[in-house]
DNA sequence: TCGCGGGATGATACATCATTACGTTTGATA
DNA sequence: TATCAAACGTAATGATGTATCATCCCGCGA
């Protein structure tokens, strides 16, 4: 296991790089699917990317320049709605904000890791958990449809910053 | 495991004795901790003891019949936030509302399996999630302090219902 | 019994988050 | 180019949650 990388970015990782790879992504998917990825839907899709942290969708209506103007909260929706069905953008239920899903890799679950020092969210391997979760909903004949797990505490390096 | 129950009450339960035993642990806990179940926490407990679904706080703003008047948002949710404190009421995030406790078991940990059809929530022994849980922080190098897992589907007796 | 101190309350106002409604524009396609 | 559905622009409204502050009530010690 020593190749296996922190879910989480690290201080000083390629951010530019986070932010075109999930243009990138969205873009991909849109083709896939034949749907489009507008300018409304790019310019909300990039105000998340912009942070390994919950937004909120007022927050990314004040950063959002908008030909001088500024949008109003529908078209912030209409655009996290649609990211969200894409399943490139997840909500964090707790914090009423969105996050970007970290990566294109499949299996990677509706897991979150939310840092409550410094917000940063992670979304980690949750294919161990989805087999406790369907344990679960089959022993108590459940018949599992969608699940989500947050999970808050401390992320690396706010762990070791808090004296180790 | 045959006798292992299922975590969802059933149609024909003994509802009183839900309300009365969720009373009476509360009672039970706040003369431990020396904390006071007021009036207001007490109704408030009541009105979310009443229903196996999850009660928005406006919800029981609108049942709270208090000598006549209505009382502020900002009462209940004070009664709310104590209770959850206690542990005999938890939110559920993404739905903003909010359930009792069912049991005084220990170790029922933070899981809830919401019935879509029906609105039915249960809190099964989550103890084989809450390892996968700790794994998976463990493997990430998160420091654990919380986390509450919500799955959505259907009951037993909605999922019969639905065609078997 | 009186007074003190802290927690809980009552009430108003406000802050934050999300949706509805409806007419207009745009883009894909026949 | 004609047409239709999807997406947009805008305003209004609904739903959920907090801040503030004066007042009340209860336990406790003088």
């Amino acid at each position: 296991m020593a190749a296996e990388s922190s879910p989480f970015p690290g201080r000083r990782h390629d951010h530019d790089a986070c932010i075109s790879e999930g243009l990138a992504r969205a873009e991909e998917i849109c083709r896939v699917r034949r749907e489009r990825l507008t300018e409304n839907r790019r310019a909300v899709l990039e105000l998340v990317l912009a942070e390994h942290q919950p937004v909120g969708a007022y927050d990314i209506l004040e950063r959002f320049d908008w030909r001088g103007r500024r949008p109003a909260p529908a078209q912030i929706y209409r655009a996290l709605s649609f990211l969200e069905t894409l399943g490139i953008v997840h909500r964090i239920a707790s914090r009423n904000a969105y996050v970007a899903c970290s990566g294109p890799k499949e299996g990677h679950g509706t897991v979150f890791l939310v840092c409550t020092e410094c917000g940063t969210v992670a979304e980690p391997n949750g294919a161990g958990v989805g087999r406790s979760v369907r344990k679960l909903a089959d022993d108590s004949g459940f018949e599992l449809h969608t699940h989500i797990l947050e999970v808050t505490g401390l992320c690396p390096e706010c762990s070791q910053a808090s004296g180790v």
